[in-house]
DNA sequence: TACAAATTATGAATGCGTTCATTTTATTTC
DNA sequence: GAAATAAAATGAACGCATTCATAATTTGTA
């Protein structure tokens, strides 16, 4: 039998989520108050505190949970790669940010970002930065699958690609969530054309059928270390 | 001849400046207090807001100085790059991060990140943003620089590789100023290690001498648009 | 069931960034 | 140079995140 101790705990626990998410939308990071919170969860203030380190705190909770479900939908990506580094690249970029105003405005996400960045050492932050370095070895994944199905280059090192392709991602969606103005359409396009000299340079040329001769050519593509 | 107020005002704010600088050093950020910045200073806790629209734009008022400096110290490689994308990207990525913990320690490196992402519109904030894109515009005009030598590939779009390039050596920062353990010289060695894949593809191969047929040869590297 | 120990909840108090009505100081006008 | 206007300085007051000493509750023990 599980404990009153532990019941109690996971029943607070989702009563503070769904306040704070609720006010978080309803009011803006800034302007809702821990006391709101803690009220609308039925807890003191200082219970509040027994379960998130601090405001900053619940809120990448709040925003793991959601980049877990990124990170799902982009393994579906990864397990069948579109048969392009293109066509991939942007597959997987669509996935990770279709829904990313569908919970959190950019208020929220910019809070997030920042506050993962400004206190790493708080829990939600280290998990926060820790899904973030599955996504980053994600993209690397999928690299590697479209090196093994011969449409990238063999001698790539898809460690580094990949990591370059994620810290762009990482950029260009803070940039979008700076900056009010644009719309996830808009950041899917500039992220698609950004990448778009990097995928076409690691991809293997057309003409070539994907399990011929992986050789590079009569062009030396840097001697492979 | 100059009224009392400028000269007060300048005044004022170079005082402001020098307390700031030496709270944020001596007892760290955050717990730098307003009061004794402007007691240090000499003004009253509400000057201190004439001067700057809160305690986060004070310090990328500071940071974007020092990256007034960075740009400055970028300039001299465009301007004499080295003859190969790999040595004109680690020389100016050495240049970007030598002094980088100079006069600032991680600790305010973190808060001026975070600040500036969380308060988009604050005017040290868009300052700092705007001192960003010339670093990233200084990148691509490095590549662009390289590409007339004929070191660069004459098909990559240079502002998509810039801006790129940029994006990594800002993220990597971003992590190297969120792990206390990092050394610069690490961040380096990284920074250059991720670039690594980059820099080659780009590269026009060695034997190719600098100033002829630059034309993509045997290998159909994109379509150029 | 009674008691001790450990865990969790509580909310008043604290600390600090920020604001704002008021005062002081500089500039302009006549 | 006195009065009117504009700009800047002031610091007490405010709001809110966070803390902490104390109380309440659950669990372990005999």
């Amino acid at each position: 039998m599980v404990g009153i101790r532990e019941t109690k705990k996971a029943d607070n626990n989702r009563r503070i989520l769904e306040a704070a998410t609720r006010f978080f939308l309803d009011v803006g990071y800034d302007n809702a108050r821990i006391e709101d919170i803690a009220d609308s969860a039925n807890i003191a203030v200082g219970t509040f505190y027994n379960y998130y380190k601090n405001k900053g705190d619940i809120l990448l909770a709040m925003v793991s949970m959601q980049v877990e479900e990124v990170l799902a939908a982009g393994q579906q990506v990864v397990e069948h790669p579109p048969l392009s580094v293109e066509l991939a690249l942007s597959t997987l970029i669509d996935r990770y940010f279709s829904l990313s105003l569908v919970y959190f405005n950019k208020e929220m996400w910019r809070t997030a970002v920042a506050t993962s960045i400004q206190r790493p050492e708080t829990p939600f932050s280290q998990r926060y930065t820790e899904l973030d370095k599955r996504i980053s070895q994600q993209v690397s994944t999928l690299v590697r699958c479209l090196q093994l199905k011969g449409f990238v280059r063999p001698e790539i090192d898809v460690e580094a690609v990949g990591e370059m392709i994620f810290n762009n991602l990482n950029m260009m969606f803070t940039e979008f969530a700076r900056d009010d103005s644009m719309s996830v359409e808009e950041l899917k396009r500039r992220v698609i054309w950004q990448h778009t000299p990097l995928a076409t340079l690691i991809s293997v040329p057309d003409q070539l059928p994907a399990d011929t001769d992986l050789q590079p050519r009569s062009l030396s593509l840097g001697d492979g270390t």
